[in-house]
DNA sequence: TCGAAACACTTTAACATTAAACTATTTAAT
DNA sequence: ATTAAATAGTTTAATGTTAAAGTGTTTCGA
């Protein structure tokens, strides 16, 4: 027996759309998460792997900005990655209220292992769709993004 | 500065595809929970929503299933929605070890005012993208989904 | 038919997150 | 120069989730 109606506005294109999108975030997440090495998570490698393709230092305002996590999730974030010795935390020279963060050589190298840790998921991933498919849908993806961005501070 | 470099997989399309998925994934759901009526969460919603897409009864064990949570979770969900009024929870008349779930009028009512505060979103999307255009995204989306699902299996 | 294994569900402890309250510092208006 | 407001970060309490242990029920092989 089929369930649907037309006038079930949450069994649309769009609430299957989103659905669809909620449930790749969570399985990729995880898949991804079960590979890292040294007990991180993906919140923790995220910030790792930040200094490598944004920039080497780093307040933890801007890092929670970057990551759209509330400032507290980050102050956790950060404790734990140095309490691993992957980075380190500094007072701010110029400003008594702000800190410095900077990723560690012990960091660095951690994050090298855990790219190499899920290398094999992504060679495996690659192999099954094409570059183009995926850059196109990273396109239209990147429109919706951006619109809900927008949305959010309406 | 460009940090990119072409020996960071964790700058990889590949990469920013998933990470695209994810963002999209919490700023919908938050924008969606967000509008939902009663206290109602994401996960209590989708139960609701789940007796008038899928079955009029369910047992605590095939919903996990359907919803990828583990069964506490869903104790735990179930939990809230009764104390709410919104489902009944009986046992079985078959098993022993079961119990069989169904939604109240009061559920069926609170489900439909959810929908309604949720449409004027929907619409403002709607106008915003194509159905075709949502449409072709949910079928490659669908590919992706069915490939990890057997990933996780592996 | 007995006992072990499988199954359905619940409970518990741990964890990541949020919102809100809090501390300390800086900025800016008068 | 003082003081109020804004800013940066931390702490706390609450929530939703997982994995693992626990309870009770059913299935099935010997």
């Amino acid at each position: 027996m089929s369930k649907y109606s037309p006038d079930n506005p949450a069994a649309s294109p769009l609430f299957v759309y989103f659905n669809e999108i909620g449930i790749i975030a969570q399985l990729s997440a995880a898949l991804f998460e079960r590979t890292l090495p040294e007990g991180l998570n993906n919140s923790q490698f995220g910030v790792l792997n930040w200094f490598s393709r944004v920039d080497s230092q780093a307040s933890p305002g801007r890092l929670a900005t970057a990551f759209q996590v509330t400032a507290g999730a980050m102050t956790n974030t950060l404790k734990k990655l140095e309490s691993k010795g992957l980075i380190r935390i500094e007072p701010d020279e110029f400003s008594g209220r702000k800190k410095k963060v900077t990723i560690t050589t012990q960091g660095e190298s951690v994050r090298q292992q855990a790219i190499a840790a899920a290398a094999p998921l992504f060679q495996e991933f690659a192999e099954q769709f094409s570059q183009e498919d995926i850059v196109s849908q990273i396109e239209a993806l990147q429109k919706v993004r951006e619109y809900l961005d927008l949305l959010r501070y309406r």
